[in-house]
DNA sequence: TTGAAAGCGCTAACAG
DNA sequence: CTGTTAGCGCTTTCAA
């Protein structure tokens, strides 16, 4: 089961030659025949030869490989950047320690000491909010951190989602359905990310129109719509919501009383969570984060930085996208 | 930024002795004065030294490190497994290198070849199908393989959910809640997992009521809804679906014709998927796979492999557990 | 009880 | 152009 692997000891006796020719012919360095290092080359590779990562790594330079963690036992935000990390790192040669942190203290500082003693290029820190702090502090390490999805202490470098820009996406479309009357409905105020949210839509709708914090619930969306429709005013035509979530409750209630969508009204949500997005009646409309995208330009950020290029610190807000379905 | 860390070394020169005193100091092996292992430790502790994993793994043993291969970019089963893996891991000082495989094949080469040159203890090979196999071949690696959620070839050791138990606690507790029509409505046949629950489900129901086959959908659950409620025969009072998202489906749509539920019909799902078994109205009795759970035997049975000890192999199928909400 | 020396697999000076 | 040598940081015989 654990047969010892071909060295590069075995790969110069069979060819005839010192290791160190071999080192330089497979790692294209120094000087030597094109033709020596063509059949080194070949000798190799008919031995199966793969360097041991382990013993290059201990060399100095760098161990190929960074770590993660993370606070999402649950997928919805992490898996799609987690597989944009990954994918935008193998192609150099980057594996990624997945670390679930659980919110807890002690486990963070476990895994850490493992990533550190395992001597990782560098840490990216993601979140399930974007508020969300890690539970000790990354800024004295000895290597790198990112932060995705999350924030860290000033001047680090962290990438989020441009709430502000998805927000007037959602909004400016839906004014551009013909609604003039547009709510939002949100999670709750302490949520960073509704606020921005909500700062951006007040900004373009004034406030005419309320903002209803709440839940990032179903069950909140319904609340809304009986709120909204049985007040004395004229109920809005158009619809924000804070998440997927809510606007599916929010169409359902509305569907509950009739009214139609987008006829009588337009709903957009937020996350493009395609398992609710898509399975609304009618489809939802909403606005996607882009999280794979976010995790490509989080895993070149910490190459860039674990190979010791500067990368300039501060707050990078990538911007949404909106996907346009049937409810506006 | 890159601070040289501390070597054993400056422990040794620090503490007045040799490398090795050291080493065996702070390893607990070889004899030596009590007296003297303290006194090392203790610098070794003020001097925050750490020793580097990999000089220690290039010394031949482990690399207490593994690899875990997922197709999942979608997060619903695979993030919990994940989890359960590096919690039962963490302990032991083992990380998880988590590679995205997309189900393709050149990628997985390079995932794998990226481990292996890592010297990975073993890997872990997960999938959103139990009957998704690798896209390449792992049974010839030099490292051991364990199937989470997945089957490999015959006599490797493989962690399946007992979909047989699971569907017989569906089903059984519909019995015990008086309900004598029970009808099984479940994703596409050529799913292995929906054709062993629809087995379970024949042998305890007989065949008086039908399987029905078609998607993991919502609207699936609509679909089925209309057909059984518009047939000849008197509807059944027992609905046993083969996810929530069908499920799901199914409670909206008996809503819909003021069904009462769990009045006239129960209904349990699979899957406990709780933003979608919390949400339904009434919330949703569903059956738990357990997932986290099997990740962590996953993560033990590769730490076990990876130790030399021999861990029997197959398919060990783990109990679900049922999650009893008011929807029967 | 401690330390010197060898070596894990590899790269990078430096000679030859 | 090629090979010898010296490590990277650590563990592990084996002498002292």
């Amino acid at each position: 089961m654990k047969k010892p692997r071909t060295t590069i000891h075995d790969v110069a006796s069979a060819a005839g030659v010192s290791i160190s020719t071999v080192s330089k012919a497979l790692n294209d360095t120094g000087r030597m025949q094109a033709e020596t290092r063509e059949r080194i080359r070949k000798v190799a590779d008919d031995l199966q030869f793969r360097p041991n990562a382990l013993a290059r790594s201990l060399l100095g330079k760098r161990s190929f490989s960074i770590g993660l963690l993370t606070n999402d036992t649950y997928g919805r935000f992490s898996l799609p950047m987690m597989s944009g990390v990954s994918e935008a790192l193998v192609d150099h040669g980057v594996s990624v320690f997945l670390c679930a942190t659980n919110d807890d203290q002690e486990l963070t500082r476990r895994h850490i000491d493992a990533l550190l003693d395992k001597q990782v290029d560098g840490i990216i820190f993601s979140a399930t909010r974007l508020d969300r702090r890690p539970p000790i502090d990354l800024s004295r390490l000895s290597v790198p951190v990112v932060y995705a999805f999350a924030e860290g202490p000033t001047g680090s470098v962290a990438l989020l989602p441009d709430d502000d820009q998805g927000a007037r996406l959602a909004v400016e479309h839906l004014i551009a359905r013909g609604r003039r009357h547009i709510a939002h409905i949100t999670g709750p105020s302490d949520y960073r990310a509704a606020r921005f949210r909500a700062e951006a839509y007040r900004r373009i709708c004034g406030d005419a129109e309320p903002v209803l914090y709440g839940y990032w619930t179903e069950e909140w969306g319904h609340e809304v719509v009986k709120q909204l429709w049985s007040r004395d005013k004229a109920p809005p035509d158009g619809l924000f919501c804070g998440n997927d979530q809510i606007a599916r409750g929010v169409i359902d209630a509305l569907r509950d009383r009739n009214i139609s969508i987008p006829g009588e009204v337009s709903v957009v949500g937020f996350d493009n969570w395609d398992v609710v997005a898509e399975q609304t009646r009618p489809a939802l409309t909403t606005i996607d984060m882009e999280l794979k995208e976010l995790g490509r330009q989080a895993g070149l950020a910490i190459l860039a930085l674990s190979k010791g290029q500067t990368f300039s610190g501060g707050v990078r807000k990538l911007p949404c996208s909106i996907v346009v379905r049937r409810s506006s």
